[in-house]
DNA sequence: AGACAATGTGTACGACGTCTACATTAGTGC
DNA sequence: GCACTAATGTAGACGTCGTACACATTGTCT
């Protein structure tokens, strides 16, 4: 006898075949949605496949465990912040000159991401907290629509400015980690550091500061 | 019948009385290795009363809760991070110049932090994650030797270096958050982050980038 | 049709946080 | 000196979690 599709609580997956058909991508939703409401530590096994209508045990056909859910989780995540980003530079016209073109892709690269981690803290942090190595930050399941992560967009932008002429090219390498760790650690201080209670007007104004010292001091 | 004091495993405050003297402080102790080993979620409450040598609940008596047994061992980091960035500040000889004495003491605030956040990189990670919000991170009990805490000791540094002449006082309100975003993101960048493999070499070299970064920039 | 691999279920174990009830002890007022 | 009370520690239980093992069901390939 085997209870199929109608345990209690919200299934988002509920199904009645024994068979899910994409029970892989459905526990990624479901911890992506639990990341969204509890940040990193709420991403738990059980509480994906009960979202999912499945077995505690069926995560194992597709995750080896809970590390490699969250690890999927996050690259999701990192996903979402690089359409955030993307979002906030499609808002430059495209009628604009090269050079504060450039500039602007730039900034709202820091924005866009800054954003992102104000709007949700909780997947923004899991995206970023106990995600894997850079090499496979560069990997393709983290993109956005353009096919590009994160730190893709990051780099494709300095490497713009440099193109542009803003940016000398003695100044370009490592740039990117510079330019990083600024708009990083803010965000972190901004959701759950000591920045945690501040305003959302100042939070802005912290912001266009930080991406201001970035530009300058690159 | 009460055993006392000789559960199985390495009983770091083993007793022979019912009483055990200075459990809150032992408690803490214990959650600082334990976060020391294994960052914030390493901090367990039963892992700690058994490293006290006591019943789990006795925790209860002095901690309202986990939450609150990793608040106490998060002031105690900061307390730590605080006296790393006193040492480096100690290094600088004192027959300096004003001017450049208080650059570098200003720059040891940075360095100090990020090779904290190396050297202890569980304990910096629980120091600063779901810390208290900043009104407590300047109270007393995360203070190194001279009282202050890491806060404190950035905005003194930069009261100084305005106070030399260094940096104009127009630029001063807000800069202690720009110059915590810079270093504290490079920390989270490097601790758990996609930076996590770099070797020791290149991270001194990001270290000195992004100290400069924010010299410059502020 | 029958074998095999893929996928999902059931049961079980230890660790965790935390609740409730109980035991032991240190001070305090007499 | 002694009983009372508050502080402190213990015992047991419950629900959660991750995960290991054995078993059930199904799609697929020959």
């Amino acid at each position: 006898m085997t209870t199929i599709g109608t345990p209690p609580g919200p299934n988002i997956g509920v199904r009645d075949t024994y068979r899910h058909g994409d029970l892989s991508r459905a526990l990624v939703e479901a911890g992506v949605e639990l990341a969204r409401a509890g940040g990193p530590t709420a991403v738990a096994l059980r509480a994906a496949t009960r979202r999912a209508g499945v077995s505690p045990n069926a995560a194992y056909r597709h995750f080896a465990d809970r590390g490699a859910l969250l690890e999927a989780v996050c690259s999701a995540g990192q996903a979402r912040v690089a359409e955030a980003i993307e979002a906030e530079q499609a808002l430059i016209p495209d009628a604009t000159d090269p050079v504060t073109a450039a500039r602007l892709r730039f900034r709202a690269v820091g924005t866009g991401y800054l954003h992102f981690a104000l709007a949700e803290p909780g997947l923004f942090q899991t995206a970023f907290t106990a995600s894997p190595d850079l090499e496979s930050a560069t990997s393709g399941s983290r993109a956005g629509a353009v096919g590009r992560g994160p730190f893709e967009l990051l780099t494709d932008a300095l490497d713009r400015l440099v193109a542009v002429g803003v940016l000398p090219g003695g100044r370009r390498p490592g740039a990117e980690f510079l330019a990083w760790s600024a708009v990083h650690g803010l965000a972190m201080l901004l959701i759950n550091g000591p920045l945690r209670a501040l305003e959302a007007g100042q939070a802005e104004v912290l912001i266009r500061r930080v991406v201001d010292m970035v530009e300058q001091g690159l």
